[in-house]
DNA sequence: ACGGATGCGACG
DNA sequence: TCGTCGCAT
């Protein structure tokens, strides 16, 4: 599964850092009474006291475990204290746990490559401040070390037998004879420990970290010692670790790949991979696997710290366990809705903290099927281009399942659900976003550039054409193949529920009134927002509700800046095949990002990335106030233009689409800007420019 | 079918 | 590509 990657003597410095029960300390940092008790979390009380999603050090103690019972838990733990998920639309709310994992990431991102791992952990690639740290100011000449990096457990080493501990990590921090890896370890301890107590001291979050020469080996250790506490791996304790390390224990090898080997191969520690041969892997479990395996069995993991403080996708969802299971589509139309408010509250705070756009929505749904006791089957993941704008979203989800429906029941067969309702129900539900990809807005003279431009509120209602036009206008790296799915289709009828929905058929505009209206009437639980008109869809301002970092904010006062700016500024891009740029590669302007940005308080790596071929077309309103909301209405209107100054044809292929979205007219760039631009990206630029005057792939 | 809500990567 | 699957926190 995991790709492999060469690497004969790997001396990076990798930490992996882990924050400590983590949802736990996001509690008690908001009710500090709770601090030092028996604590955990729960979601949803309602049933035997919810299940615990974490718990802290001094619960563990009673044997309080994960995914007990709040009622369990009381039993080995009576004084527990069970804090609950916060609850918003019905569903768990854990944007209280992202955002304080991003900032932590933001303080570990400080000194190397960071990687977001999870909500609560990440890779650092700290090998190149620790070969500064080897050269400017070497650990062995530092009469002081940290009393943070004294409390390291270095593994091989004789601690933990009484002797004074501390003084030993101290000589192996301070020996001048240890080997050059050795070395690089030492300066990764004090970073790592410095990095932790910031950590601390910014956040009050205790963390525990791993440092090793590669990944896998980071995280193993940063789990070998916990709460608070950092773990080393010098290469000479790999083999020994590694030998009686049970194979589950390895990530990747915790399902049934692990269990594959323990079973089929007799293999029970990781060591225990070493007597067969790279070939024997790669026979039985696939050519990366294979190779993955005989790698990781000698402590080799070539992986590397991808640089990426943002998640690549955002979701919300909620299971409808057994007797709960949605029988109607009015039901489901209800939670789509609420599962896509969120999501849309998601994209918009990313939108305006990290300016990326998100370009996929996908639909997930379990269902079960009582028609012959033969449920369990697969209800079909459908997904089509993300439109902005909550009622847009709920709109598209919803055709998305209708879609998914169909698939789902013609299956078994159209028919059945005519006389008696259909006997599917819906165990789960869940929409993301994916393929986000940053704003381009690279350089000071591209951005005043762009002009970010206020538009007046124009009705949300869409026409057929307009909901496939818009799909691909800003667009990701080569997308843009999407069926007819988020095509407005003829409703399913299902007799005797949903009776509005039967009468929908004429138009988006009228559907989506009965949407909202119903929402007005059943969704009491969502606070914010009360005025529904019809065309507005959503009218409470994303920013408001954020507790968002305060580093994206700076870059949004800057954007708020060149949204006063009434002028316009619109360009389409036209590109050919061949000739696309590349999220990475040899972009002399992606390389040039990467040389001039490597610090820089925001989570927002846009300039690592820039240059998606996409193009800034956002407009904005009054300040930022209403960013979310413009974004979608100016997506239509641009497609608006397009259609009418271009004359396309909206029945088009695929590749189309794909031409399309990447193209621009290079006739509307001002050619005096591109002179500002720095000499490599002048080069390049000027290498599009020539062959792109060509004819339009248009009609 | 009460182990929920998310998120990532690889496969075909 | 999309959709499915595995694995993870
Ligand atoms: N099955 C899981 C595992 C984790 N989490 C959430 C809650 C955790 O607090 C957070 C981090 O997961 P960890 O595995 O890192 O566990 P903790 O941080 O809670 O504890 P530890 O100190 O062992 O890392 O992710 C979750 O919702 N569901
Ligand atoms: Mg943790
Ligand atoms: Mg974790």
């Amino acid at each position: 599964m995991p790709v492999a990657k060469p690497e004969s003597c790997d001396s990076r410095v990798i930490a992996h850092i882990d924050m400590d029960c983590f949802y736990v300390q996001v509690e008690q940092r908001k009710q500090p009474q709770l601090r030092g008790l028996p604590t955990a979390v729960v979601q949803y009380n309602e049933w035997k006291g919810g299940a615990l999603i974490a718990v802290s050090y001094e619960a563990r103690k009673f044997g309080v475990k994960r995914s007990m019972r709040g009622e369990e838990a009381k039993e080995v733990c009576p004084q527990i204290h069970l804090v609950q998920v916060p609850v918003a639309r019905g569903k768990a709310d854990l944007n209280g746990y992202r955002n304080a994992g991003s900032e932590v990431m933001s303080i570990l991102a400080r000194r190397g490559r960071c990687e977001r791992a999870s909500i609560d952990e990440v890779y650092l690639d700290l090998t190149d401040a620790a070969e500064t740290m080897l050269a400017e100011a070497p650990p062995q000449h530092l009469e002081a070390i940290d009393e943070e990096a004294l409390k390291s457990h270095i593994l091989g080493l004789n601690n933990e037998d009484g002797s004074d501990v501390k003084e030993i990590v101290r000589n192996w921090i301070h020996r001048c004879h240890a080997d050059h890896r050795d070395k690089l370890l030492a300066c990764g301890i004090l970073i790592v420990a410095e990095l932790r107590m910031q950590v601390l001291k910014e956040t009050e979050f205790t963390c525990s970290a791993g440092i090793a020469h590669n990944k896998m080996l980071a995280k193993l250790a940063s789990g070998m010692n916990k709460p608070a506490q950092q773990t080393v791996v010098p290469f000479s304790s790999v083999q020994g670790l590694l030998n009686s390390l049970p194979i589950r224990k390895m990530k990747q090898l915790g399902g049934k790949l692990g269990m594959s080997l323990q079973i089929d191969m007799g293999v029970n520690t990781v060591g225990d991979l070493l007597q067969f041969s790279e070939e024997k892997l790669q026979e039985r479990y696939g050519l990366n696997t294979g190779t993955w395996l005989w790698n990781i069995a000698r402590g080799i993991n070539g992986e590397a710290v991808e640089g990426r403080l943002l998640p690549k996708s955002h979701g919300s969802g909620k299971t409808f366990p057994g007797p709960r299971a949605l029988k109607t589509v009015s039901a489901v139309q209800h939670w789509l809705n609420q599962l896509c408010e969120e999501l849309s509250e998601r994209l918009c705070s990313d939108l305006e903290q990290n300016k990326r756009i998100a370009h996929t929505l996908t639909l997930h749904a379990r269902a079960y099927k009582s028609s012959d006791s033969d449920s369990e089957k697969k209800f079909p993941s459908k997904s089509c281009p993300l439109r902005y704008g909550t009622a847009k979203i709920q709109e598209d989800a919803f055709n998305l399942f209708q879609a998914g429906l169909r698939e789902y029941i013609g299956l078994y067969g159209v028919k059945s659900q005519g006389s008696h309702y259909s006997r599917w129900g819906i165990t789960s539900l869940s929409v993301s976003a994916s393929k986000i990809v940053p704003i381009p807005s690279g350089t000071c003279s591209i951005v005043k550039y762009f002009h970010w431009q206020s538009s007046s509120h124009f009705s949300s209602i869409q026409s057929a054409e307009n909901l496939r036009m818009d799909a691909t206008h800003l667009s990701p790296p080569g997308n843009e193949s999407y069926s007819e799915v988020g095509l407005p289709e003829p409703k399913i009828h299902f007799p005797g529920e949903d009776s509005w929905i039967e009468d929908t058929t004429p138009g988006l505009g009228l559907q989506e009134q009965k949407i909202n209206v119903w929402k007005d009437e059943d969704l009491s639980c969502s606070p914010s927002k009360k005025k529904v008109d019809g065309f507005t869809e959503d009218t409470s301002p994303l920013l408001l509700s954020g507790t968002q970092g305060c580093l994206e904010q700076n870059q949004n006062k800057q954007q708020r800046e060149f949204s006063k700016d009434e002028s316009r500024f619109k360009s389409e891009y036209r590109e050919q095949k061949g000739t696309r740029l590349k999220n990475k590669g040899t972009s002399s302007i992606l390389k040039f990002f990467k040389s001039c940005n490597p610090s820089g308080t925001s989570l927002s790596q846009e300039h690592d990335r820039t240059v998606q071929g996409t193009d800034a077309q956002l407009t904005n309103g009054a300040g930022f106030q209403s960013s979310c909301h413009n974004l979608a209405e100016l997506n239509e209107v641009e497609v608006a233009k397009e259609n009418g100054t271009s004359s396309h044809s909206y029945i088009r292929d695929q590749d189309e689409w794909r031409r399309e979205a990447w193209s621009y007219n290079i006739n509307e760039i001002d050619p005096s800007v591109i002179d500002e631009l720095p000499m490599e990206i002048q080069d390049e630029i000027q290498a599009w420019l020539r062959p792109r005057k060509r004819p339009n792939n248009i009609v």
